[in-house]
Order: structure tokens, then sequence, then C-alpha cells
DNA sequence: AACCTTTGCAACCGCTCCCTG
DNA sequence: ACAGGGAGCGGTTGCAAAGGT
């Protein structure tokens, strides 16, 4: 049984929009905006599409202000900073970076940074120890990242101040080494539960005493010591 | 040149959240 | 208070392009 589909799938085109159907949605909505409901926009619209896809198509592509390209170096550092205070809350990220949708950070921290991440941590003697195991990204398998790991009580996150570390790319490094689950199929996909521990230990390493200065040194271009402890609001 | 592998990104799927009646 | 249903989110997949052999 389970819930009845959004749509009719049978009669719903998939894949790849086309610059007609692309110019079609762009142009309904800019004229009718979409009145809140995108179940019914598709077929007002003239679309054969899922309201779904249309409104993924519409915020990642399409509405006014994308931006597309490189990510700068305030960008990652941005991104870095919330992957280690809030893990892969994409949406989050992407309401602190402009024109930046919570799809290309998610694509962006799974095919880029993180490795970038992963290379700098490996490349620092400190933590090459415990990482040792976790060298090859092909080693790296299914850690899931705690949601929400550093809300200070435990009401919703939506109003929460979030309390980000005062070298948040080490924690984000190591998450990072532990948490390489994106396309682990591609690597072998099988779980080693010793990752599990493993981050418990880097995490343990980073606070009590490896914070700033070889830390800053390796990470100077993402890492702000002007600040111990910074809080963040969000919503 | 042909084939294989890896990478990057767009899009889909299924779940949870949250609003409304 | 509760159920239904739409919106939004994060994880995952498919596929084309790029790179390597």
């Amino acid at each position: 049984m389970g819930r009845a589909p959004c749509c009719d799938k049978a009669n719903v085109k998939k894949g790849p929009w086309t610059p007609e159907e692309d110019e079609q949605l762009k142009d309904y909505i800019q004229t009718h905006g979409t009145g809140g409901n995108w179940i019914t926009l598709p077929q007002k619209a003239g679309l054969r599409r899922c309201g779904k896809s249309c409104r993924l198509r519409w915020m990642n592509y399409l509405r006014p202000n994308i931006k597309h390209g490189e990510f700068s170096d305030d960008e990652d550092k941005v991104i870095c900073t919330l992957f280690a205070s809030i893990g892969s809350r994409w949406s989050i990220m992407a309401a602190q970076l402009p024109g930046r949708t919570d799809n290309d950070i998610k694509n962006y921290w799974n095919t880029k940074l993180k490795k970038k991440m992963m290379n700098t941590l490996i490349s620092m003697p400190e933590i090459r120890k415990p990482l040792h195991h976790l060298q090859s990204p092909n080693s790296l398998t299914n850690y899931s990242y705690p949601s929400q790991p550093y809300f200070t009580n435990t009401s919703s996150y939506h109003d929460q101040a979030l309390t980000i570390p005062s070298s948040p790319i080490t924690t984000a490094a190591a998450a990072a080494a532990a948490s390489d689950h994106h396309h682990h199929h591609r690597y072998g996909g099988y779980v080693d539960s010793s990752l599990d521990s493993s981050l418990e230990e880097i995490k343990q390493l980073i606070s009590t005493n490896l914070c700033t200065s070889t830390v800053d040194n390796n990470l100077n271009f993402f890492v702000d010591d002007t600040k111990e402890v910074e809080n963040v609001m969000y919503y």
C-alpha cells in the first residue's frame, strides 16, 4: 500500500529538461508565480512533469540569481565551518550562501571539497597516525555523521544557536574522512564498523590539544582564527 | 583509435516536517 | 488531538564528459 503518489507516474515525463520545457516553466512562474502549489503547477503551465520535478528545476536552475561555477575560498570556509557543526544540512548551508543551492553545495562537497579536506587532514602529522587506515579514499565507507551533533539542547534545530568549534576545518575534515559514503558503491561499498570509534578518536584529538598553530598553518586558506567560538543563528 | 574508468552534475526517490481542516 | 497531503530535504542514481591505458 503506502501513500498515494504525488502525480500520475505513467503520464509524466522524466529525465533531463529540454530548453523548451525550461522556457515554459520560467514563463509560467514569472507570469503567475508558483501559487504555492507545485502539484498543480505543471498542469497549469502545460508541462508533462511531476510537480516535484518542476520545483527542483526551478529552485536549482531556473530561478533568478543562481550562481554557477567555481566556489570561492570564502564559500569553502563557510561550508566547512557549517559541516563541522551541523553535518550535512545542505539547505541550511545554502541559506548562508546567496545564489548557491542545496544541491550544488551537496554535489560540491561530495565531489571536491571533501577530497580537499581529506588531503589536508592526511598531510597533518598529528592526525596522520589515527587516520592511517583512512588514507585511501577507497577504504572509506558508511559512517553516518550525526545529523544534529552540536546543538546546545534538545529542542528543534530551527531556532538553535549553533556552537562552532574553534578549528571547524579539522572537525569537518575528520567528519569527511569518516563519512565518505557518497558513491561508496563505486568504491566497493563495504561497511567498516571501526569507523565509529575512529571518528570519536579524531574528535577527541582535535578537541583536546590539536587546535590552532599547526592546524591553521596547514589550513590557512579557510581558518579564521580571530574567533575562539562563534555563534550563528539560523532562522 | 578504442575501450575502460573516473568524475561531476542533474534529477529522481522516499522520507520527514509542517500546515490545514 | 489527529489525519491527510503538500513542501522541502537529504541520499542516491543515471549518464555524459573527461581522463587514462
